[in-house]
DNA sequence: TAGGCCATGTAACCGGTTACATGATTAG
DNA sequence: CTAATCATGTAACCGGTTACATGGCCTA
């Protein structure tokens, strides 16, 4: 999904600043499926408000920066759900962490058991931000979502910490590794 | 992870070709987690060669085309056990399936239902190629790794059964649809 | 007073994709 | 005879990231 189109959803819900829209894919509802920066977020607000797909209006409150809130056109509505006719591409999953995994017999064993560990906080801090986020969730296809990451995210845990001593007895087991820079 | 490292670990199990390696990476047991074409592999290859991190050899049997087998280097093999030891990034994952999921409402009934389907489809169809490839699988890292697709696939497609029906009961029921071009 | 948050943006860079070019062999 | 598989590569393009530039307010 390109930047375009997912900007052009977040703003059918709601409206929202460049900023604003960061948070959420970051740390809000989207971040479980999606990946943006700003370096792509504020350029493609000018493109679509350039197109006509959103508009703009600049909000000052005394004491804090300027604010620059994007609101959906009629336009813009039609080409979101025109979007929505085409079938989804296929999820992208990269994971850096089961190569390691996969060739953990190379890794050394307390950078393993580090891996894993990270792993693991990290999937328990993802799941209870889901967790608040559909605790006291209004719209249903946020639930829907959420509960699909929480399910998900909870196999996933269960799995690594049911598997973690197996990995680490693989740690460090290959011959003939180089004496390499550690 | 970059295509340099990714090569330099296969690489590290087995010689291969530039084809084979992105067989591997397609249909193969790197599949799940990896995803590079030609157009990377090949010119990744050629870099790794003029550092001398591989080497390759032409075979040539007849009746069939000229082969580039591609063999890691006692440097190579330091590069990549050396990059082991610096913490795998952040797993990457997006999904254009939830941004459709989590906008419902505005889609149409009939592509909601088939997006489902054909993400459960594609799913059964990955859980099986995980489980030929895990069935007879004598290296314990590849093991672990697929099992660890197995279970996770397994529970997404467990949650996407039993919540199919809750997802298609959203499906186009938002008010103010703009008449688009379906 | 240092660091974090709010807030907007740009420029250079890069990793990787898509599409193209080429061609032989084999299976249906 | 057609389509798929084996096999290597290039060039143009692009989407997006990283890092930078700027600056005020609030909290510890």
């Amino acid at each position: 999904m390109n930047a375009k189109t997912l900007i052009l959803a977040i703003l059918n819900f709601q409206e929202a600043t460049g900023y604003e829209i960061r948070k959420m894919c970051t740390e809000g509802p989207y971040s479980y499926f999606v990946d943006i920066s700003y370096g792509s977020i504020y350029p493609t607000l000018a493109k679509l408000e350039a197109e006509s797909l959103v508009s703009s209006r600049i909000e000052q409150d005394v004491g804090k920066p300027e604010r620059k809130v994007y609101s959906i056109s009629e336009k813009g509505r039609m080409e979101f759900v025109g979007s929505l006719a085409t079938p989804p591409a296929l999820d992208k999953f990269k994971s850096e962490f089961l190569l390691v995994a996969m060739t953990a017999e190379y890794g050394n064993p307390t950078t393993i058991a580090k891996a894993i560990d990270m792993r693991i906080a990290y999937l328990e801090g993802q799941l209870e931000m889901i967790r608040t986020h559909t605790e006291n969730c209004e719209h249903q296809g946020t639930c829907w979502v959420g509960g699909y990451g929480e399910h998900v995210m909870q196999c996933d845990l269960e799995y690594l910490k049911k598997n973690r001593g197996a990995l680490m007895a693989l740690a460090g087991t290959a011959h003939n590794v180089p004496a390499a820079a550690e």
